[in-house]
DNA sequence: CGCCCCCCCG
DNA sequence: TTCACACCATCCG
DNA sequence: GATGGTGTGTCTCGGGGGGGCGAC
């Protein structure tokens, strides 16, 4: 909690970041070992600047609003600008310029408006040499290097969405990453990998740019499909990108060219699109074989309950027979009550007439109980798990072998779970309190806590666990419901009018009567239709 | 003038 | 940096 | 019932400032 000390923490910080970065030689282009070198021979003020102006959402700023007294400004600005990092005279897009100039100042240019907004109708129109020539004029500053500086975040983070305040919320106590043994690997096996996943990041912001267009962009796709698929981490990203890429193709109708990026997506509903896209183009006959073929090598039970759904209307449409297979049928219970406001509390009330004591948990309350009972094993340092200070989950948390790497500390964590009754969950509750880690809800209260421990069967938290670890957690019940005096719980999906059960609902339902878990609906009715 | 939204700061 | 969920529209048997 | 499209809350904290905007 100690205030940090030097007014330059944030450049300390990335300094830090950068001497990390430079123990791990062969992970960054030697272009980006060069850059380093040269922003590390740059004064105190100019880099400051830099760090600052990075972590900032904009790309465009006002000189005259910069406001950091550490810095002297006009040196700093002189400096980067000399070095090219920064820009004085960029041409702005209308859309820039509306963000980056001030009401007044826009009436100043083009007449009075009664609002800002009325400027934009009258903007969006111009050419951006109005802009420009304004630009020059007044004092904007441009960040052209944004890229540099982010190819340096990915290589640090293995991501984009992490940044380097990261550091300040961590010293400042607000953050509360574990704390494990880090290794000096990093996010990425060699600097092939780091270049191939730069680039899938750079094909996704420009694909989420280009998608809302109606043409296709052929090149973009090209770029996509040529990416390597080496190692899980860039196969995950490439798959997501050519299953984004396929659904807008699937859209348009242009089916075969889906089919093409489907192909080559291991993305988890990859092959059911591909189904439907042949469906719908019109190869009936190809579609009902992969479907065949995917009721019996699934991945994943979504997978299975969707080709089930799909196999009697192919069938049919090719004049087969499928036998009729009835659906698991979830219990339910009907309440005829005035709604207003969210369901679930509705429901939870009038459910506890009864005298259960609801939480409206979701995925929350089991996911918890979850890490913190394998604590030991999600955060076991395997090597190339942990390698930078900010992880709440090793980095192989959603790679395919992530339960096999771990397989003996698995087993060990099923044993001890059918003997010491929560003991483990209690004691990590307590020990890491406030630790941002995976799936874990610290707005939970011990007493939750003790009370599903007390309610909750170690066979039952097993079987939930067993499913939660084979990837799946969506889709958990709305409600938990306590009754403490006779140690049991029931789990409740609340529906109000209108809506039904999502597959992964069911999905959980059905693995819940399998295992004897108490599980039931709460249809909300229109107090209007009991009459 | 008060409110709200967005963004920044540490 | 989405993702999980609710809600709604459409078509069908 | 199947399918798919859209909307919504949330985006690790809490405090504060700037600016837009409508009410008075
Ligand atoms: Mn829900
Ligand atoms: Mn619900």
């Amino acid at each position: 909690m100690l205030p940090t000390p030097s007014p330059f923490y944030y450049l300390a910080h990335f300094h830090q970041a950068l001497d990390w970065l430079s123990l791990r030689e062969g992970l960054l282009a030697p272009e980006d070992a060069l850059w380093i070198a040269r922003f590390r021979r740059q004064p105190q003020d100019a880099q400051a600047l830099l760090i600052r102006l990075t972590m900032r959402s904009p790309a465009h700023f006002r000189i005259s609003r910069l406001d950091y007294p550490e810095i002297d400004i006009s040196l700093a600005v002189n400096t980067l600008t000399d070095l090219g990092w920064i820009a004085q005279d960029h041409l702005l897009t209308p859309s820039e310029a509306f963000h980056l100039l001030r009401k007044a100042e826009l009436d100043a240019l083009h007449g009075a408006q009664p609002t800002k907004q009325a400027h934009w109708s009258v903007m969006a129109g111009r050419s951006d040499q109005t802009f420009h020539q304004w630009a020059r004029q007044h004092d904007c500053l441009t960040l052209t290097i944004r890229d540099q500086l982010d190819r340096l975040r990915l290589a640090f983070f293995g991501n984009l969405h992490q940044g380097w305040e990261s550091f300040v919320l961590e010293e400042l106590g607000i953050t509360r990453f574990p704390k494990i043994e880090m290794d000096m690997s990093c996010g990425f096996e060699d600097q092939q990998e780091f270049e191939s996943c730069w680039q899938a990041h750079q094909l996704f912001e420009q694909w989420e740019v280009v998608k809302s267009r109606r043409k296709v962009p052929r090149t973009l796709i090209a770029q996509a499909i040529a990416l390597p698929n080496q190692g899980p981490t860039l196969r995950r990203l490439r798959s997501k990108l050519l299953a984004s890429m396929a659904r807008h193709a699937e859209r348009q109708a242009h089916y075969s060219l889906a089919l093409s990026l489907l192909n080559e997506s291991s993305y988890e509903a990859a092959r059911l699109r591909s189904i439907r896209c042949l469906e719908k183009g019109g190869q009936t006959e190809q579609a009902w074989r992969l479907a065949l073929q995917t009721r019996c090598f699934y991945q994943a039970d979504s997978e299975r309950d969707s080709v089930f759904r799909m196999l009697p209307r192919l069938s049919k449409a090719l004049g087969k027979t499928w036998p009729r297979i009835s659906r698991h049928q979830p219990n339910g219970v009907e309440v005829f009550t005035e709604l207003n406001g969210r369901p679930e509390p509705t429901a939870a009330q009038w459910l506890d007439r009864d005298g259960g004591i609801s939480l409206f948990s979701e995925n929350r309350l089991f996911t918890t109980l979850f890490t913190l009972h394998f604590w030991d094993v999600i955060y076991a340092p395997i090597p190339g798990a942990f390698f930078h200070p900010f992880q709440a989950a090793p980095a192989d948390f959603q790679h395919p072998d992530f339960v096999s790497r771990r397989s003996e500390l698995w087993s060990q964590g099923f044993e001890q779970l059918k003997t010491d009754a929560g003991r483990q969950i209690l004691w990590n509750y307590h020990r890491q309190f406030g630790t941002t880690a995976w799936g874990v809800d610290w707005r939970l209260s011990a007493e939750h806590i003790e009370l599903a421990l007390h309610c909750i069967s170690a066979d039952h938290l097993s079987a939930i666990f067993q499913r939660i670890l084979m990837g799946h957690r969506k889709g958990m019940p709305d409600l938990i419901r306590f009754f403490p005096a006779q140690k049991s719980y029931e789990l409740v999906e609340v529906k109000g009018p209108g809506d039904a059960l999502q597959p992964h609902q069911r999905q959980w339902m059905r693995y819940f009567d399998q295992y004897g878990i108490p599980n039931r609906v709460c249809w909300i009715r229109d107090l209007a239709d009991a009459v």
